[in-house]
DNA sequence: TATGAATGAGCCTTCATTCAT
DNA sequence: GATGAATGAAGGCTCATTCAT
């Protein structure tokens, strides 16, 4: 979300604008959250943050600006947050790791994100913020499973990513998602067979030939 | 988003009449998943169906109707294809089909059921519309999980809701999105739990003491 | 002013629609001369005009365009009226037909071009109208000059493109312009008649019977 | 524009205070050349003085108390410079030195004469300014005129007020005037002498070896 | 004096909806 | 039924001016 086109306002210089700004920002966050970005007046942000209308306009060029400055932080927030170290080697450990600092994710900005999801529906920049940041949580979790399978630790009849893919985000909203099609490396039955696969493992049925059995 | 109040313009009497609504609903619904709700315009459907910027409103008391019309044909269309009949009896091969309409069903809707989600950060009624798609589907799996359990098929150290909900839609995303939270049954720990040991089997992983060795 | 990328809107369908494009031009214009550009107000445009604020943006993308619509009749006129044709021959009649002409344009269009001129203080490409305008008029009068040289009949020590551009302007401006009408001592008749005299002395021309001869 | 009721900001007291007020007309007469005068923002003077927002409302009431210190400066510039004193005394080089002044005056002055009549569009008292400056001159050159019709140097069927006002206008505007600059194809001294020929000529000047002789 | 921030009136523009034919 | 035009509430943004330090 930093395009080198995209002129911002100069950082605050004083105490006082640094407050400001930043009430503008926990404001404009609440009112986010609580009814989307189109349906968000400058004006009530301004309200919310109990200034003018007009001192919005001084620390953010326009509506977009302060999403964008709310976006910045949450991606980097996510990037940071979804790495797990190596401090923790075993793989059960890792992967229930993993799955909390998810979940601890969405609980903080999964509002936030939904949010995003609304402009991305007009504006492809967002579309890109929320397909980076997705793409690059799949491409750790395929890492990890495929280290598994190396390691001889996981079933190797399992495709990493398609499984990732799953594992990440519910696989089909993606999978068909705008945009994503054309990029996705698999077909659908293959998709379906992996899919029946992890889920019946998952829930631990015996079959016949499973690798469980 | 059938509320009894709401007023809907009478239907076509004529053929021609019939025509034109189709034309109308056709055009809407390539827009809107095209560049999504907001962002489509009254005057954009007209010209997209090819009739005048009046037309609209002689089918369509509003904009937010003709959303309706598009989503009620969607919702229907959605409980209808996600109910698995008992024509199949096989675990594994039930739950194959399952998947396979799901990947079916968003194929077909999937971008309608973003734009919704879009208008649903606005409106509760739509908010309604996904929860209780969502709320249908889990419900089913959730049963399809009790029966396997009680077959003695499937482990029984899963909580079925947890685990259909996990499986129906990436978990995560409905965990913690708006609304759903005061619902959620389970706390955070039980869903950890009950993520990283479906995954863990579903990847095949040959743990030494796993409930399923 | 026909620049390929500016989108216009489309014509009006109707006598009625003709009209109101009409009466919107015709009120802008009225406007625009008396307070200039930037001091007249869209809602001014449509109060003058007698209809609705939103009605000038269903005849105009935006302010400009109102401006551009009337730029675009008023160059078009000023071309064609400053043509002097092949039916005199006279050079002296050639030149009060061709400041006759010239007054006359300024009286109808004399506001107008102040106004144009404002704007083009910001805008280059309306720079680029008084530039075209100015340029051809003065192109005109130098290859008029330049014939009376070869002809033998004006002095060849004068350079032809500073004579016109010196002949061009001056005189017309302010003697229509607004606010100096009212103090203006003479009849055109009179300004007519002086100027030509001026200007026909100023090339050498070798009347008969000149106060000079 | 020293209306009595203008209340201006008090004048300096130190140095330092000198030599801000200054550095702000600097910067605002090339702000205002450059874009003219609504273009150019209060902030973009302090800018481009390197002072801060606030400092420009120390030296000057508004925006027009800006523009109103320039103009004063060159009306009285103007009216010191037009003036041909007495040490001159040949017609022909009086006329000549008029020529060079005004063109001079032209090259120094001319921008900022048509930023005041952007301002004369909606301002009144800036388009007294321009007449006060026209008139003086005019009235000047009329003079002028007379006096050579009573030496019986000039024909006196020629209106010394109309040729007078032809005369001073025209030229200068554009051969000075922004971006006409580098086109123009000659040099001062060829104006100057052109249209001083031009001029005499067009007065019936009995010129010794002039083509009227 | 100078500074950086805050203020708010004002204006342009959009677009869902209504209307006359 | 269909059409093209008219309506007007609503909201984003600008910028001259004021204020607290």
């Amino acid at each position: 979300m930093n395009a080198d086109t995209v002129v911002e306002r100069s950082a605050p210089l004083t105490e006082r604008g640094r407050r400001t700004r930043e009430k503008l920002l926990a404001a404009a966050r609440r009112l986010f959250e609580d009814r989307g970005y189109a349906a968000t007046r400058m004006s009530d942000i301004s309200i919310e943050a109990q200034v003018s209308h007009g001192t919005v306009y001084t620390w953010f060029t326009d509506k977009e600006a302060v999403l964008r400055a709310l976006v910045d932080v949450i991606v980097s927030e996510a990037y940071a947050a979804l790495a797990v170290g190596d401090e923790i080697s075993d793989p059960l450990a890792r992967m229930a790791e993993a799955n909390r600092r998810y979940l601890q994710a969405y609980r903080r900005d999964g509002r936030m994100l939904e949010v995003v999801e609304e402009v991305a529906g007009t504006d492809p920049r967002y579309r890109e913020v929320l397909s980076g940041i997705r793409r690059d949580h799949v491409a750790r979790v395929t890492r990890e499973i495929e280290r598994l399978q190396r390691a001889g630790v996981a079933a190797d009849d399992v495709d990493p990513a398609i499984a990732a893919s799953a594992m990440v985000e519910g696989f089909g909203r993606h999978w068909y998602g705008r945009g994503e099609q054309d990029t996705s490396p698999h077909d659908d039955a293959t998709a379906v067979a992996t899919l029946s696969t992890i889920w019946a493992r998952g829930l631990g049925l015996r079959l016949p030939d499973g690798p469980t059995a």
